[in-house]
DNA sequence: CATCCGAATGCTAATCGTTG
DNA sequence: CAACGATTAGCATTCGGATG
C-alpha cells in the first residue's frame, strides 16, 4: 500500500505528506522557486485560471451548484498546478516521466469548445492510464510549493490547511476533466474509476487529503495556557480578570467623555445615573410586555416618545462640520457600549450579533426585565444561518449605560440624520456584494425593497441601534476592533488582545469557573459594577442560557 | 457515527484617499 | 508629507451539516 515518506519537516507544511517516494522532490522543490519566479507571473493569476475554467463554471454549477466564490476559490489554488503541467518540460527539475502529448497551452489564448474538450481529453489519460501516476503525483508535490516565497537556500511549502485546498481544487479540476469528455461526446463512461477508486491517480488524491484532514484535526493548537484560576495566556499574552476589567472601563469612560462633548451641542444631556432613575428605577414603570405583541419599539416602554423631561434637545442649528463631530461623537459611544456588552453580557457575542443589535421594529433584541430592572438581549446565535434564540441579561451597569445610549444618544443621532442628505446603504453590513437588489431580508422590516430611500433609511435609523452615519452602514468591524486595540490603556499596545484572543480567554474563564447546571435562575447574573468586577469569573460569565460551547 | 467539505468568521497587511 | 482612516484582499481558523 501507500507509505507515507518524510521529505522535510519545517515547522508544519504540508510536504511531508506526500505518501509516495519523493525522493527529489526538495531539490526540484527549490528550482520550482527560482525558475518560476522566472517566469511572467501574470501567466498564472487566478484570473486567468478564473478564464480557464469559465467552461467548467456551468457543469460544476450543473453537478452541484457551486457558488461563484467557490470557482473562484478553485481557480485560484488551482492556477499553479495547471501552470506546472503547462511548462513542466521547460524546467530543469523535470522527471523522464510517462505522459500523455498535449500541445495546447491554457494561458495563451482562451479555449474555444473544442480545444477544451482536448484540453479535457489529456486529463482523462492521465486518470485513467497508471502509468501516468508519477507524473500526475509530481505535479501535485511540485503544487505544494509556495512559490511566492523565493529564497535561494530554502524551500517553502504551503501550510497544511492551505495545501488542503489546493488538493481539493485538483480533484475538482481532475474529475471534471475527466467526465467532461463523456458528456460532449459518446465515449465510455468512466465513473467507476472515481466512485470504486479504482484509478490510481484518484486514489493517490484521496488518500494524501484524507492525511490532510487528519492533520489538520489533530493539531489543533492549545492555545490557552492555564495561569491560575484568574489569568491565563492566550497566544502569548498574558489575559486576567483585571484586564477585562480594566477593558471595561476603559471603554466606560470613552462613553462618558464622548457624551461629555455632546453637550456642547444638547441642552439637558443627564447622566447615565439620572436616566436611569427616572425610566428603569421607577418601579412605578411596569416593564413586562406580552411576548405576542412585542413589535413596537424598547423606546416606547416609558411613553409614546422619549419622556420629555429626559430627552435631550437641541439648543441651535449646527454646522455642517458640527454634525460631523457629532456623528464622530456618536459612534464614539456606539463603540464604547457594544465593548461594555460584550464584556458585560455573559458569554462572548461574536461581532455580527452585537453589530445588529435591534431597539424596535420586528425581531427586536432588546428588553427589559421588570423584577432586576435590567435590560436583556434576545438576539440569535447564527453561525451556520440556524436562528438558535440566545437570551443574555446584562449586568445592572451595563445595562444603564446601553438604557442611555438608546434613549439619549440614538434619539440625537437620528436627530441629525433628519437633517443630512446622506442615506443607508441597502447593504447595511457588507455582506451582498454587488447583487443588493435581489436581497429583501436585509432590509429594516423584511420588504425594504418597498421603501423609498428615505423611507429606507428611516426605517433604519428607527429600529438598529448601531447604524453608523458617517457611511451609511452599521457599524463596522474595523471600527469595533479599535476599542480593544486602544485599551486598556494600562497595557502596553502590543499586549493587549485582539477580539480573538479575548473569545478564547473569556471561553477559558467560563469553563473554569462555572458550572453552568448549577447556576441557578437570574440572581447572580445582575450585579452592581462592583459585584461585577469581584466576581467576573464565577458568576457574570455564567448568565443562564447563555451558550458556553460557542467555539 | 466519523468523515470531509462548504462556508462563516476573524485577523492583518496592503492600498488608497484625506486631512492637517 | 506624515498621519490617519477607511476599505479591501487574502490568509487562517472554526463550525456544522450532508453523506454514507
Amino acid at each position: 500500500m501507500y507509505r507515507t515518506a518524510v521529505v522535510r519537516v519545517e515547522k508544519r507544511d504540508c510536504s511531508s505528506h506526500f505518501n509516495e517516494s519523493v525522493a527529489p522532490i526538495t531539490e526540484a522543490a527549490l528550482s520550482v522557486q527560482q525558475e518560476v519566479s522566472n517566469f511572467d507571473r501574470e501567466k498564472f493569476s487566478s484570473t486567468k485560471a478564473r478564464f480557464l475554467l469559465a467552461p467548467a463554471s456551468l457543469l460544476f454549477q450543473l453537478l452541484k451548484s457551486k457558488s461563484e466564490s467557490k470557482l473562484g476559490d478553485y481557480a485560484h489554488n488551482f492556477c499553479v498546478f495547471i501552470y506546472l503541467d503547462d511548462v513542466y518540460a521547460q524546467f530543469s527539475f523535470a522527471g523522464n516521466f510517462p505522459r500523455p502529448t498535449d500541445t495546447i497551452s491554457v494561458f495563451e489564448e482562451p479555449l474555444a469548445d473544442e480545444l477544451f474538450l482536448k484540453k479535457a481529453r489529456y486529463f482523462r489519460e492521465i486518470l485513467t492510464d497508471d502509468r501516468h501516476t508519477a507524473y500526475f503525483t509530481h505535479l501535485c508535490q511540485l503544487a505544494a510549493v509556495d512559490i511566492r516565497k523565493v529564497t535561494s537556500e530554502k524551500v517553502e511549502f504551503l501550510p497544511v490547511f492551505q495545501y488542503r485546498y489546493v488538493l481539493d481544487a485538483i480533484k475538482a479540476w481532475t474529475t471534471y476533466a475527466a467526465l467532461y469528455p463523456q458528456a460532449a461526446t459518446t465515449i465510455s463512461d468512466i465513473t467507476a474509476l472515481f466512485v470504486e477508486k479504482k484509478a490510481q491517480v484518484w486514489r493517490w488524491v484521496t488518500t494524501t487529503y484524507s492525511l490532510l484532514c487528519n492533520e489538520l484535526t489533530q493539531t489543533t493548537q492549545r492555545f490557552v495556557k492555564e495561569r491560575g484560576p484568574n489569568a491565563c495566556i492566550v497566544g502569548g499574552k498574558h489575559f486576567s480578570k483585571d484586564y477585562l476589567v480594566e477593558l471595561y472601563h476603559d471603554n466606560q469612560r470613552e462613553f462618558d467623555s464622548a457624551t461629555e462633548s455632546l453637550r456642547r451641542y444638547f441642552g439637558n444631556i443627564l447622566t447615565v445615573e439620572i436616566v436611569a432613575d427616572r425610566l428603569v428605577n421607577d418601579r412605578s414603570v411596569n416593564l413586562a410586555e406580552n411576548p405576542r405583541s412585542r413589535k413596537s419599539s424598547f423606546q416606547n416602554l416609558f411613553g409614546a416618545a422619549v419622556p420629555a423631561d429626559v430627552a435631550p434637545c437641541a439648543e441651535r442649528t449646527t454646522s455642517p462640520d458640527e454634525d460631523k463631530d457629532i456623528i464622530h461623537l456618536v459612534n464614539l459611544c456606539a463603540r464604547a457600549v457594544m465593548w461594555m456588552i460584550y464584556v458585560g453580557a455573559g458569554g462572548p457575542y461574536r461581532f455580527p450579533e452585537i453589530q445588529k443589535l435591534k431597539y424596535a421594529s420586528n425581531d427586536r433584541d432588546l428588553y427589559a426585565d421588570s423584577e432586576s430592572r435590567c435590560i436583556e438581549i434576545h438576539a440569535g446565535y447564527s453561525k451556520a444561518q440556524i436562528l438558535r434564540p440566545v437570551t443574555k441579561q446584562l449586568d445592572k451597569n451595563t445595562s444603564d449605560y446601553l438604557l442611555f445610549y438608546t434613549m439619549i444618544v440614538v434619539p440625537i443621532r437620528n436627530h441629525v440624520a433628519g437633517r443630512l442628505s446622506s442615506v443607508m446603504s441597502r447593504d447595511l453590513a457588507d455582506e451582498m456584494g454587488m447583487r443588493v437588489e435581489e436581497h429583501t431580508a436585509n432590509a429594516a422590516d423584511g420588504e425594504g425593497c418597498r421603501l423609498s430611500d428615505a423611507g429606507f433609511t428611516t426605517q433604519v435609523l428607527n429600529s438598529y441601534l448601531f447604524a453608523d452615519l458617517s457611511c451609511g452602514k452599521l457599524l463596522k468591524y474595523a471600527n469595533f476592533a479599535k476599542g480593544a486595540r486602544k485599551f486598556p490603556v494600562s497595557v502596553p499596545q502590543d499586549q493587549r488582545l485582539s477580539l480573538r484572543d479575548l473569545r478564547h480567554g473569556i471561553i477559558y474563564f467560563m469553563r473554569r469557573h462555572t458550572n453552568v447546571g448549577r447556576i441557578v435562575a437570574g440572581s447572580d447574573a445582575v450585579e452592581r459594577l462592583a459585584g461585577h468586577t469581584a466576581a467576573t469569573g464565577r458568576t457574570v460569565y455564567a448568565v443562564p442560557d447563555s451558550v458556553v460551547n460557542h467555539e
